[in-house]
DNA sequence: ATAATAGTGTCTTTCAGACAGTATAGT
DNA sequence: ACTATACTGTCTGAAAGACACTATTAT
């Protein structure tokens, strides 16, 4: 259809759109930062336990200025010609070389100075990989990428109250670690409540080794990553196509970072699992039924 | 802390840092798309009935091309010397000139096609205001705001069982209307579900006189809306400072489309709320008494 | 008196948490 | 036999849903 309906100016839609100059202004540059998370099995200790898991998340050396030397989350600039999500499976592919894949659009990030380079306002999204299809191919780019154990907790936890509502500031800790390197932080989030406006805040307190905000954009997709695991079906993005309930239920633990009962787990879990009718062997103990993801499964939530 | 490092080309931070340049590559836009909801009251249409409450949301109608004569959701481009979150307090600020105000990031949209004119980015808002603290002052802004009804149904869903899953596409009506004009939009949400893999898609199928992909961001925030309205507390956003139990179910059954039981909602919402010594008068009825919001109310989400 | 809303009590079902018990492989 | 895990049954209490009942005002 082509509008012939002028403007105030007396333009037509057409005449509009091809003077129309983006150029004008002075304009941010848009990046996507991924947050990779998968869960890999460390050696048997004991020919009767099972290998213990750990929830891993893949980050950068900088291998240039600024924050040379640290660490950060894989992303890039965002093409002219390609769509936010677009941006991010293609770091997603560069990276892992995977395709078929859980991704997430989690929050954007645009505070002034976040970056010294430049105005810089950067889409985190969040993907969950399984590592067996991974251990294939993982890492073979040339640059310096690595998985590191995640690891965050509460550390403090401080509520003052005031006359018109209450402070409460939550002091989290984040650890990054693998046999290169060591990297913590320590975030603030700060929730005031004053009448009925609550407002919440989040500060980096101390960043060691991990560059930029991205300590923040890491603690943020974590508790993404746990809450969602409550209520919907992600967690099997991270599982092979065959998994036991117990290798399940560890991965909900490592994420979670609690012990949960067994028979309440399984209950819970129930109907989004379907199992077959092969088992496992070799262990020291009882051998347990193999399971799949139920396809079929009703998610009400999103 | 002055870091005298040299990267690979054997340039301290410094250097690097003054010689950058961001203006090298072409960028998009960004702008930022506000939802400002609020609740209203209707005319009392019988001495004894509560006047009837119905969910709002601030549009803007374009005088310019493109999709000239339609109606969009306030925002504009983010400055570069001012946050994210600045630019759409900014621009709320504008619209409905009040300072202290509920506000959260929605999402970003970055399809390549949005926006005719330039690749444009756009980060939308949520807000919410109460419509007492609003009336005051309400669009006096030289431009074309308008309040609108909001009212956003399940239409048809569809279930197809695949060989690896199943695809289940639900079509949702958005409805838009006040004195002035009614406005529509068709918005199709698609579930895939192959193995373990699920994926979600939502396009617009009809869009009748609201402008850009705004109809869909319009879904998502009424998504957003209800769900965070049955486990957190924005729904005091929505209130005066006093208010009745009746009111405050009256804003949730309007907000989420159904009825709720008196007693269950009480019960739910006992925490959260204060009572004081005050009761409504002049009704038809028995008095109520008046609440306030609770802050001293322990929520767990967030 | 009546129509409308305000407010309470309680039964049932569902679900989460806790715990105790039985089953079964490999060494 | 022992150890670690696999798997099941059931008690409890909390929360959600449904419904019935009483209370109180302006007209």
């Amino acid at each position: 259809m082509t509008d012939t309906r002028l403007n105030k100016q007396g333009v037509t839609e057409q005449a509009f759109l091809a003077a129309y100059d983006a150029r004008k202004y002075e304009r941010p540059s848009v990046t996507v930062d991924m947050l990779i998370f998968t869960v890999t099995q460390e050696k048997k200790k004991n020919y009767r336990k099972l290998p213990e898991k750990t929830l891993r998340l893949l980050l950068i050396k900088r291998g240039d200025h600024p924050f040379l030397g640290q660490w950060s989350l894989p992303g890039g600039f965002v093409h002219m010609d390609e769509s936010l999500d677009d941006a991010a499976l293609r770091e997603l592919k560069e990276e892992t070389n995977i395709d078929t894949i859980y991704m997430e659009q989690l929050y954007t990030w645009g505070a002034v100075g976040r970056d010294p380079r430049a105005r810089i306002i950067s889409t985190s999204y969040m993907s969950l990989v399984d590592s067996a299809a991974l251990n294939v191919k993982a890492s073979d780019d040339a640059d310096d990428a690595a998985w590191f154990t995640v690891s965050y907790k509460l550390y403090q936890e401080q509520k003052t109250l005031t006359e018109q509502g209450h402070i409460l500031e939550r002091l989290f800790k984040l650890n990054l670690s693998n046999e290169e390197a060591e990297l913590s932080a320590m975030i603030k989030v700060i929730k005031t409540v004053s009448g009925k406006i609550a407002k919440i805040e989040r500060i980096i307190i101390d960043s060691q080794g991990i560059a930029f905000d991205h300590a923040q954009i890491i603690q943020y997709g974590v508790e993404r990553l746990r809450s969602k695991l409550e209520y919907t079906d992600i967690a099997f993005n991270l599982m092979p196509e065959l998994f036991t309930l117990g290798e399940l239920q560890q991965v909900y633990e490592v994420i979670l970072g609690t012990e949960l009962l067994k028979a309440n787990f399984r209950r819970k879990i129930a109907g989004m699992v379907v199992e077959t009718n092969e088992y496992t062997k070799a262990a020291g103990h009882r051998p347990s039924k193999l399971f799949r993801f139920n396809p079929n499964w009703e998610n009400t939530a999103e």
